[in-house]
Parts: C-alpha cells; sequence; structure tokens
RNA sequence: GGACAGAUGGCAGAGUGGUCGAAUGCGCACGCUUGGAAAGCGUGUGUGCUAGAAAUAGCACCGAGGGUUCGAAUCCCUCUCUGUCCGCCA
C-alpha cells in the first residue's frame, strides 16, 4: 500500500512512476479518486471530531450538574440533538476510509529509482549469467520422457486422482524431490544464516492482503470459502505475516526465515502454455526465502538473498542466467526484482526458478509490520523481501535434463547424493531406492 | 463438536456507568545521590488520526464488531482467540 501522504504531497510524481508499469496509464485516474477520497475523508473526519468533542464536553458537565442536584434534562435532550449529525458526519467518515484503503489496495508499488523502465518483459536486462549450456554427444530428452521411463514421475495417476497438472513422484523420483528439499534448507540455514520454519499452508485473507495477493489476484488462489482460508500460492504469506501487526524490536533485524511449503495456484488463463510436464503445475514444492529489514538496508539485503538462491544452482552445476525486471514486467508489490531462470535443455530454454523482490515498505503498511528505530525511538514500516530459494519443480526439471547420460540414466550432482543415497539414477533402481 | 473460565498499556495487575488513556507494582529512560555501582529519591514513559508552519489542541483506541445511554473499559448482543474439562481423532 501507497503512503497517502506522498500521494497527497506528490500526486504527479506517483502518477509519473506508476506509469512505467504494465497498464500504468490507467492507473492516474485511480490516483486522482484516492486524492479526492482523501479530501472527503479529512473533512468529515474533522466535523465529526468537532460534534464528539462538544458532546464529551457537555456530556462531563451533565454528570457533574447531577451531582450536584440540578436538573440536566434541557442539555441531555441539546446533547440528543447532536446524533443525527454526529451519525452523519459518522458514516461519510467511515464511508470515505473504507473506500480510500480499497482504493489504496488496488494500487500497486512504485518501481524502485534504480529499476530500469521498459514497456515489457523484452525490456528485462541481463544482469549475469554463470556456467555455460552443456553440450549433449546425442538429442537431449525432456524431463517427462526421462521421468516417466525412470518410474520417478507419474502424471497420469496424477490426473487419475486429482486432474492435470498435478503429478505422483514415485521412487526414487519422490526421493529426489525429498532430498533437494533438505539440500536446500540445509544450504540456507547452514551457510546462509536463516532460521528455518515451516509455516500453515493454509492462511486467511488478512494475510493474503497483507502481501499483496488479495483483492486483486483473487482468482488465482485455492479457497475454502465455508472457513474464510486459502491455500497459500507461496510460502511469503504466511512467513511474512509472521510479524503482521507487530512492532519488531529494531535489535532483531534483519530477520532472515527459509521456508519449505507446497505451494498452490490455480493458474486460471494459463492454460495451454507451457505446461508440459512440470513446468506448470497447480501444486509444487517451493523453499522460499524472506527477509525483514530497517530500510535503509533492504537494497543490499535484495543482492545478498538473490545471491543465496544463485548459490543453491551453482552447487548443483546448473547453468543459468539472472535478469531484472524492467519497470513493464514487475509484480504488483515489487519496487524491484531479480529473476533466476536456469537453463533446460530438453526444453531448449530458460526457466524461471526464483524471483528475488524487494518490497519497500509496501506490503509492511498493509500489514502494519513495524520497527522501533533506535535513534528516533518512532516506529517506522519495516522492508520485506522474498525471493525462491528455489522454486523445486523447475529445478527438477533442469535437473533431470541437464543430468541426463545418453542411455535415459541421471548422473547426480556431488552434492546430492549423500541426499539421495545414489549416484546415478537407473531405470533398474527408480522404484526400489535404497533407505 | 459440548461445557465452563478468561482477553485491560512492554510485562504483571486494579478498575462494574461520569472528571479513566486508565490506580499500583515491575521494567525502561533521564536526573539527583555515589570514588564507582547497588539501594534510595525525583521526573518521565502507548498507538493512530484530525487541525496547525510550529508549540500545541482535539478525536479514537481497554480482543474485534454492533447495540443501550446525555455519557461505556464497565451494561447487552454477535464473533475471534486463549485456558481447563468432556467427546472425537492423527
Amino acid at each position: 500500500m501507497l503512503d497517502i501522504r506522498l500521494i497527497r504531497e506528490n500526486p504527479q510524481g506517483v502518477k509519473d512512476r506508476l506509469a512505467a508499469r504494465h497498464g500504468g496509464a490507467a492507473l492516474a485516474a485511480l490516483v486522482d479518486e484516492v486524492l479526492a477520497c482523501d479530501e472527503a475523508r479529512r473533512q468529515a473526519e474533522t466535523e465529526k471530531q468537532r460534534l464528539q468533542s462538544e458532546r464529551n464536553r457537555m456530556s462531563k458537565e451533565i454528570g457533574m450538574r447531577r451531582k450536584a442536584g440540578e436538573d440536566t434534562a434541557a442539555a441531555e435532550a441539546q446533547v440528543k440533538g447532536f446524533a443525527a449529525e454526529l451519525a452523519e458526519w459518522e458514516t461519510m467518515a467511515e464511508r470515505a476510509d473504507v473506500r480510500q484503503r480499497d482504493l489504496l489496495l488496488g494500487i500497486p508499488n512504485l518501481p524502485h529509482e534504480a529499476c530500469p523502465v521498459g514497456h515489457d518483459a523484452a525490456a528485462n536486462p541481463e544482469v549475469r549469467t554463470w556456467g555455460e549450456k552443456p553440450v549433449f554427444a546425442f538429442p537431449p530428452k525432456d524431463h517427462v520422457t526421462l521421468g516417466t521411463a525412470l518410474g520417478m514421475l507419474d502424471f497420469e495417476s496424477a490426473t487419475r486422482i486429482t486432474g492435470s497438472a498435478f503429478v505422483v513422484y514415485r521412487g526414487v523420483g519422490a526421493r529426489l524431490e525429498r532430498a533437494l528439499i533438505n539440500f536446500l534448507i540445509d544450504v540456507h540455514t547452514r551457510d546462509h544464516g536463516y532460521t528455518e520454519v515451516l509455516p500453515p499452508y493454509l492462511v486467511h485473507a488478512d494475510s493474503l492482503i497483507g502481501t499483496s495477493q488479495l483483492p486483486k489476484f483473487a482468482d488465482q488462489i485455492y479457497a475454502c470459502p465455508e472457513d474464510g482460508l486459502y491455500l497459500a500460492p507461496t510460502a511469503e504469506v504466511p512467513v511474512t505475516n509472521l510479524h503482521r501487526e507487530e512492532i519488531v524490536r529494531a535489535d532483531r533485524l534483519p530477520i532472515r526465515y527459509v521456508a519449505y511449503t507446497p505451494c498452490f495456484r490455480r493458474e486460471a488463463g494459463a492454460a495451454g502454455v507451457g505446461t508440459r510436464g512440470l513446468i506448470r503445475m497447480h501444486q509444487f514444492d517451493k523453499v522460499e526465502l524472506v527477509k525483514i529489514t530497517v530500510p535503509e538496508a533492504s537494497m543490499a539485503a535484495l543482492e545478498d538473498l538473490t545471491r543465496h538462491a544463485e548459490n543453491i544452482l551453482q552447487q548443483l552445476g546448473l547453468h543459468y542466467r539472472v535478469i531484472e525486471l524492467c519497470t513493464g514486467d514487475l509484480g504488483f508489490g515489487s519496487t524491484k526484482t531479480y529473476d533466476i531462470e536456469v537453463w533446460a535443455p530438453g526444453q531448449n530454454s530458460y526457466l524461471e526458478v526464483s524471483s528475488c523482490s524487494c518490497f519497500g515498505d509496501y506490503q509492511a503498511r498493509r500489514m502494519n509490520l513495524r520497527f522501533r528505530d533506535p535513534d528516533t525511538g518512532k516506529n517506522r514500516f519495516a522492508h520485506t523481501l522474498n525471493g525462491s530459494g528455489t522454486a523445486l519443480a523447475r529445478l527438477y526439471v533442469a535437473l533431470l535434463e541437464t543430468c541426463q547420460q545418453a542411455d535415459g540414466s541421471i548422473l547426480l550432482p556431488e552434492v546430492l547424493r549423500p541426499y539421495v543415497g545414489v549416484t546415478e539414477i537407473r531405470a533398474a533402481e527408480a522404484d526400489c531406492p535404497q533407505g
């Protein structure tokens, strides 16, 4: 949520910065509407308070005069006469306040000054690359072919028990997924200083509003309306909201969390777009990194967080590139984002396995997450960040496709071998992994 | 799912219709005291909003929302959460 004071003080500046976003031209009208609402709200608020003040003063007087045995009927009738007008202003103030908040919840974050300006994904600059595209002496297969042949991936069963865009991992395939989860969490806790958390997968609406999935993206989220709960589309939601409505002690910052959760996404409207195999699923596993920092530290924290995610791919020996999202491609709540894309030989393309974003105080404002500034004694909104460290399904794709051998077996990277318990995955072993 | 009890400031804990943003204690900050510290003494110590250039003033907030009343932390209703017991279950 944007700061209403900022909008009030520099509406044109806000509009200009929003205009660089995808669909940004339409946002100027929203900003104007917010301003009008703010004006009406403050006027109603002032009138309301004037009457309340008068009422309080007279009620006190009535109390004292009654104690003194005087007749107060006239004064009581007079105060009662305030009620209608007071209620009117109260209603107006309330309505304007709710409307203003609704409008603000629908306005995306301002892109950071450092965010490259561009129209769409084509304008995203490449920041760096690591490793090389592997060269094969044979035509590389894709992960569906490899995983199905090895008995690791079973799409048919998933369709039978649930539907399309779900998968069953089997045998050593399931074990590999579990191994990756453990490996990622181990690296981030041991080497990068994150605290492991295992949060609920179901969250209430306020949490989703806090991280800005709601109200705008309701159609992308699985809901359990009878209970007012939603399946979290990412661990970002429960983990960042760990500190909602809280004033965090400054000496506890930065807070760093790593969390494994499954992620549930309806992917409405995405049917048919790159849907083969594990690439776009309604449920996938992800290890997420979340940071809460003081405002001054957030940009450096984004760089660190991105490096932490990259480190995973480096240890697995997977070629990747880092791109920065331009203003036109930036996510709703983000002020600056790096995407990490891993090379998947079977797809002959890069796959987004991590999106690392700094949200500034945008989410903190929505969830009222503050810290006390030790220098001024004032409460300030914290900055929040998150990034996948990394998404598992697409990592799985890249791993299978990069590590495949001519006979269709998978030669695991060194670091995973202790976790999986084998060096190579072959058809014969697939369904009877060693324990 | 059923029954009962509870929710007040950083914490503990008073307060059952009026001058209560809220006693008291602890904690914390500053000052005095001291060679230094402790103890002791004194002062201060919530958040948000509105108006204002500011000093400051006002309004709201005692789990949340509604109601009664001239006036609600206090009375009534609904909900949420916590605790205890019962049932059920992994």
